[in-house]
DNA sequence: CGAGGTCTTGAAGACGATCAACAAACGTGG
DNA sequence: CCACGTTTGTTGATCGTCTTCAAGACCTCG
């Protein structure tokens, strides 16, 4: 069974908990047992989607805010001729939709590409964070932040990479993204996508996703295996990338 | 002479202030005077620029952020072979590093297109008012989302409009943006950026560039005179671009 | 076992890159 | 104010990356 896809039903008999993003935000500072609790707290109630699922959708002025827990989730956008853009992966610890608390209004969809497990946050909570807790506040802005210097790295990947640059690229992010939070042994991890939605996410085509995941290959780069992605050579991949983990921001400092 | 390319050196003798960041924020919810005071009092210097200075440099700890307060600036990140992106145009009104705050480290090259002129805001105020002023706090950390929001529409440019459907969808952008700080009067603006800058922008070569803005001149939708650009079809140039402007989260409410 | 999704392959064509050259505009110094 | 060099804008020709269309193989799940 894939771990990813299918969320373990009742984990050692706890209820969820926001560990993964805890996981995340201590890797970048340190968490006071306060902050740890306002937290947990702050959790309303948790919620599964089914894949394909939309879990978050544009225009919409939620009330909440949705932490991925378990699964695997994608923004995107689409022009009304269909062609659409994959804007970020989302991965167990990522707010999806921490914007829409200060921004309010929603301003493109969130679909589950797995069966996903997330945690409501009420913006009330939210609110009363950012009102007692300055530090964990800012904490939080970093990790929209975080997305933002992604975003600008897809960016400058979509405008001057070649799209076998891009992938690598890619690849790289998500490896050692999925290590802050435990989801990659080594230098393997499951990538439950689609070449299709890999295509969406690069702006390229489908079949032209297929001709590129073959030249890594070819390259020796990486091997799949169903959706277990094995990188088999970190420097070769970094190198064609022109990869600099810079921009993920995972030093731990006082923020 | 070219308004935006030499900022008046003393407008009617009075200091600079962050007049066109109130006006940017005052824009999407309503300041108290105590707010507003607290931005005044946050700054503590100003400095100018030339034309084509690196006012914050990839890898810096500024402790401090940079308001942009007269002329343009562009954010960018190149590859180790010399290919550039340009990540977003700013304007006055812009923090063109607020995210160093938080994120302490600086990731990317902010240059000046134009001579500047900015306002300096100390990290230590910016601490006291996330402090003291969480609405406020909230009105700062929307101005890092309204980066970003921009930042994923650029980025469904990038990788899912042709060039030209782009470029239309970029002059849609300054013009609403440049008319929030009242820099455009009717449908036009001051543009004083190289068609090299613009193709750097839309990740397409110069050459390309200088086609696509003669099919948009070709078609009747702008006219261009020197750096002034006039839309003279506002409905076909949003059409052409498929522009909405919702993700300038423009509105006015509370936040 | 069949059906639908996903992956793979080939061929033709479009969009945009690159190279090379020239024209126009601009700023600077004489 | 003109002369001159540099930057910016424009044009044509060729080339390459990626798209599109079409079809077939594989694979997973009911």
């Amino acid at each position: 069974m894939d771990e990813t896809r299918q969320p373990h039903p009742e984990r050692d008999g706890m209820a969820a908990t926001v560990h993964p993003l805890i996981r995340k935000l201590e890797q970048r500072d340190t968490l006071s047992q306060n902050e740890k609790a306002a937290l947990e707290n702050a959790v309303a109630r948790t919620k599964e989607f089914k894949a394909d699922e939309e879990m978050v959708r544009e225009g919409e002025e939620p009330s909440f805010s949705t932490l991925l827990l378990e699964g695997w989730a994608a923004r995107h956008k689409s022009l009304r001729d269909g062609r659409r853009q994959i804007l970020a992966f989302h991965i167990p610890g990522d707010f999806i939709d921490l914007h829409s608390f200060p921004l309010k209004v929603q301003d493109h969809t969130v679909v589950a590409l797995t069966p996903c497990k997330v945690a409501l946050v009420p913006h009330e909570d939210l609110n009363r964070i950012t009102e007692n807790f300055p530090h964990l506040t800012r904490l939080l802005w970093i990790s929209t932040l975080i997305d933002g210097a992604i975003l600008r790295e897809w960016l400058l990947s979509a405008g001057r990479r070649s799209a076998t640059e891009h992938m690598a690229g890619l690849l790289c992010e998500l490896l050692m993204r999925l290590k802050v939070i435990g989801l990659a042994q080594d230098n393997s991890f499951r990538l439950p996508v689609t070449q299709s939605e890999l295509g969406d996410a690069l702006g390229i085509s489908t079949v032209h996703t297929n001709r590129v995941l073959q030249e890594l290959r070819a390259k020796g780069l990486v091997t799949w295996k169903g959706d277990l992605v094995e990188i088999n050579d970190w420097t070769g991949l970094c190198a064609l990338a022109d990869f600099d983990l810079m921009y993920l921001h995972l030093e731990h400092r006082p923020r």
